[in-house]
DNA sequence: GTCGAACCGTACCGTACGGTACGCCAGCAG
DNA sequence: CTGCTGGCGTACCGTACGGTACGGTTCGAC
């Protein structure tokens, strides 16, 4: 019933971690239709322990996207000496890492989750897969981009406006078609173009905030 | 049962009209519970008829959705005598209908729907959506940007890379976090900084792809 | 007026699924 | 061995909802 978000991780028993396991790979392959006896049968107990467990079917599905969705765990990129050519590498690995996690199945499978989630309502799961997924990016980046600031390799007012920019050059609309079903984007063919549009996606940043650049 | 897409307008008679309209304002206050009784009961009619001109619950609402995206119009902007200044003012034109669509309460709806029903392996919502939405800009864009190349004004390579850099900037993280019900997001909030955030994404488009900008 | 078509309202059916109850079998304490 | 606890499997209940059937009403054709 609490709907509580808990940023630490919940401490789940490795059985109980293997029902969320076959949770999420329902969720991944079956899409929305997730049913407690589905879930039960998969992870070969009762929906009698899934109840005692998690409550109900919300919390069932909360608790697995969010030990899901707390298992991405972005490279902390080392900030101590830095050089243009470190942050450069910095920002491009960002870059990758959000772009790959972004078109993964898993992560598609939990947004569009927690999108039809929010449709009714409940927006607990989108607040995990939002802390989770472009909070937890930003967290991170911001630092990086502040001391790049500092160190006059970067140009700007707004840290938050320069995150976000680079959110949007980097994942452009890939994310939206990915959730609407773009038969155009097949994984494979996202992938194989993945360190492209991540070059490119820097290229564009450092134009626009790099600390030649004006970016009135 | 055909799961055609129609792009021509599907001619409703002014009664189904209401009856899509009813549907998406269900649609639109109670999320997902669009069921139809609901729908026959707002509109004041039978289920039977329901069933009779739509065939079925998908049927319904696949004419909503696409009834209602195919309103969905782009002002077409002139074309005819192309300087610096009414290309900037068309981009900045694209940037703000773009930004308005997608921040409106019909729109988020609508790509909520479309992704939970891309979630069960149906994609024609999401087809649809696409189709009306992205690549409607899309198509209408690129002319304008071709053209814009074509007077020595803009330069890139790819007119499709440029058009998608162009809706990262202009969308960056605000439609995912809508779709995802983030509170801090408010209807209000957003609007109020809509003509701020247009003239800096073209601002930004302007610098990488004008034409005295470096855009290697 | 009669006839028929379209349509409203509502009762109804079947099913899927969330949630509960219960019987049964470990495994372990004593 | 007996008894207890945790958890599996399954049968079961209630409800919500998609879809159908049917009686009643309006309205236009003739």
């Amino acid at each position: 019933m609490p709907v509580a978000i808990k940023v630490s991780e919940e401490t789940f028993t490795p059985r109980q971690q293997a029902v969320l396991t076959a949770a999420l790979d329902l969720l991944v392959e079956n899409g929305d239709g997730l049913t407690m006896t589905a879930v039960a049968r998969r992870a070969s107990c009762s929906k009698e322990t899934l109840y005692k467990w998690f409550g109900d079917r919300d919390g069932l599905l909360t608790a697995t996207v969010q030990w899901q969705a707390a298992k991405v765990r972005m490279p902390v990129v080392d900030r101590s000496h830095l050089s243009a050519r470190t942050l450069r590498l910095s920002i491009e690995q960002f870059a990758r890492d959000l772009l790959t996690v972004i078109v993964g199945e898993v992560s598609v499978t939990l947004n569009r989750t927690a999108v039809t989630h929010a449709a009714q309502e409940k927006d607990s799961l989108g607040l995990i897969v939002l802390e989770n997924g472009p909070l937890a990016i930003r967290r991170r980046l911001k630092p990086i981009l502040e001391a790049g600031r500092d160190a006059r390799l970067l140009r700007f007012e707004s840290s938050e406006d320069a995150y976000r920019t680079f959110f949007g050059l980097v994942v452009r609309d890939v994310q939206i078609r990915l959730l609407l079903g773009d038969k155009a984007l097949t994984q494979s063919n996202i992938e194989a173009n993945i360190e492209v549009d991540v070059k490119a996606a820097t290229d564009q940043f450092f134009t626009l905030f790099g600390a030649k650049a004006s970016n009135a």
